[in-house]
DNA sequence: TGCTACGATTGTAGCGCTACAAATCACATG
DNA sequence: CATGTGATTTGTAGCGCTACAATCGTAGCA
């Protein structure tokens, strides 16, 4: 900075001033401020400047992964509303409650302007390090118990929209497939929410599988097989992704199963293979990217503690 | 730091030597020091310390994405070599040249410990940038041209290999998708590798067309329809990925045009979705994950500018 | 007992920047 | 031409930590 500020005949002062508050200083002085910086290569160092201003301008984001769409597009929105308001945003990727724990250490002690967790299982000492961080924390698909705020939509309407449809469509033998692992904790309404719609419409709620979110594609003939076995008249079945739900509709199209004709398939999570499956997926659209702003939001307008609810939509297409 | 100094009965320097240089400390005063610092929810400022130190033990990565298992097992790769050496990964998303370079920015002022980005067009004052700034750098998928230091396998090689492989069965109308688009960037050898085993084998080179990277599934029919336009007797496919050459084959088997017996098919990335596709698909697998190692050590272990060559495989399934 | 050697611990100074208040400047007014 | 006003610029002090050198404590040995 000192060589910078020489360089362009000013004060040091200045020279911050033009990157930290532009309009402070004149036009002119910017400009040539900007120029001789750019010549000499010169970028604030961002640790000094936020251990002197005490805050800086980067959000940090924890996610279990960016495999899929969802969190693709979470990802996004995170960015576009930071962006919106000048910040930046940082991500660390942690598949396990120890490495989510480390990286918001890390992240801790960047500190950064606020933190975006994902729900799921944390490390025990978690939230009591956040508190006494001082930290804005969000958890995104977070409910009641969140740490910080939760933003997400309602998982249990979700699925009671969805189970609904398939009852109005006069389905009557529903099969549902539930997620295990970490990431099944975001979803636990799911099971809840379409127990009660089956025992409102006076339907077996007892066809209940369990798959583990890795296995994807593959486990779609496991589960079709288990059901038949259980049921063999199963008119329906309900998936916890996408993914599973193609699987499921593959292994229907492998025994001759017409869809929906003789069972109907649903998913969840709106990915591009839903789309561009045939027949074509009905789904819940999650608008993960509207988590995303929704976390921002409420991680820089400082709402602190409490819920927000983001948008979801009950996607009808052809399977079901 | 002064309070748990204060609080462990210790000097501000001792704590800090925990955290740094826990070999310095006495077993007995480290953990009682440790248990102190967990109490109170205290997390070392990296800023302050980097301040101090002028080092820090977080490397940036700058990822166009995350959507497609590539860059997923890259990411994976980065974070296994990194915490191997005691460090972390920051990741920024950047979907464009000036994302990018505003992402290099952010990381240069956190003052990382290394940069890794991945090939494709860059801003044009780019490396002038990283150049002045003394960070180490990489460029993943990189070639001869890398910013820094260049780490990926030789996609030339692979094109050649793929197309050996479809000639030595037999093929001879072979049509070649190219991809268009930034990312193309990182691809640009396998075109030419393509024309020049053509060609040896003397046969036309000619079948060739273009879709955009996000087009994905959506492109199988038109490519199909085109291909097939332009010479009926079309005997194979290379696709430039897993997902273009998947919607290949849906389109074949949508006509009724069976794969691999009239056409074969060939995909590029060894996604997932080929091995669960019937037939299973042909493919060039990248070991992303090894690129990831490959570049989280050329950053740390200094070899400075130069090329590292990382592995790939010809994978030979069902569908060429 | 005195002295050395070595590991553990502790001051001091300063990393590069920004908040804040003070100083300076440009310009219009009486 | 003195004076006031508001915009622009500039010192000063200190953010929290670590490198480095200095100091302390203690075990081993003559």
């Amino acid at each position: 900075m000192q060589d910078v500020a020489r360089r362009a005949g000013v004060s040091p002062m200045t020279v911050s001033n033009c990157f930290r508050y532009p309009d402070r200083v004149q036009d002119k002085t910017r400009k040539a401020v900007l120029r001789v910086a750019a010549e000499l290569g010169y970028v604030p160092n961002m640790s000094a400047g936020l251990l002197a201003a005490g805050s800086s301008r980067v959000i940090g984001a924890v996610l279990p992964s960016m495999r899929n769409s969802s969190f693709f597009n979470y990802s996004a929105g995170l960015r576009r509303a930071a962006a919106a308001r000048g910040h930046e945003v940082i991500t660390m990727i942690a598949e396990s409650p120890e490495e989510e724990f480390s990286a918001v250490q890390t992240l801790l002690g960047l500190r950064v302007a606020g933190l975006a967790l994902v729900a799921g299982p944390h490390a025990p000492d978690l939230r009591r390090l956040l508190d006494r961080s001082g930290i804005p924390v969000a958890e995104s698909w977070g409910a009641e118990e969140a740490i910080g705020c939760g933003v997400g939509y309602d998982v249990g309407a979700a699925s009671r929209a969805l189970t609904r449809h398939l009852i109005a469509q006069g389905r009557r033998r529903i099969g549902f497939v539930d997620i295990s692992g970490g990431g099944g904790l975001r979803y636990s309404m799911r099971l809840p929410a379409f127990r009660q719609e089956m025992f409102a419409a006076h339907l077996s709620d007892a066809l209940v599988l369990t798959v583990h979110a890795a296995d994807g594609f593959g486990s779609g003939a496991r589960i079709l097989n288990e059901f038949l076995t259980r049921e063999p008249r199963l008119d329906a079945i309900l998936c916890p992704s996408d993914v599973v739900a193609a699987g499921a509709i593959f292994e229907c199209t492998r025994r001759g199963l017409s869809v929906p004709g003789e069972i109907a398939v649903a998913g969840w999570g709106d990915y591009d293979i839903g789309r561009q499956l045939s027949p074509s997926l009905t789904t819940i659209a999650p608008f993960s990217d509207e988590i995303g702003l929704a976390t921002v939001a409420a991680l820089l307008e400082g709402t602190g503690p409490g819920l927000v609810r983001t948008r979801f939509a009950l996607e009808l297409r052809e399977s079901a």
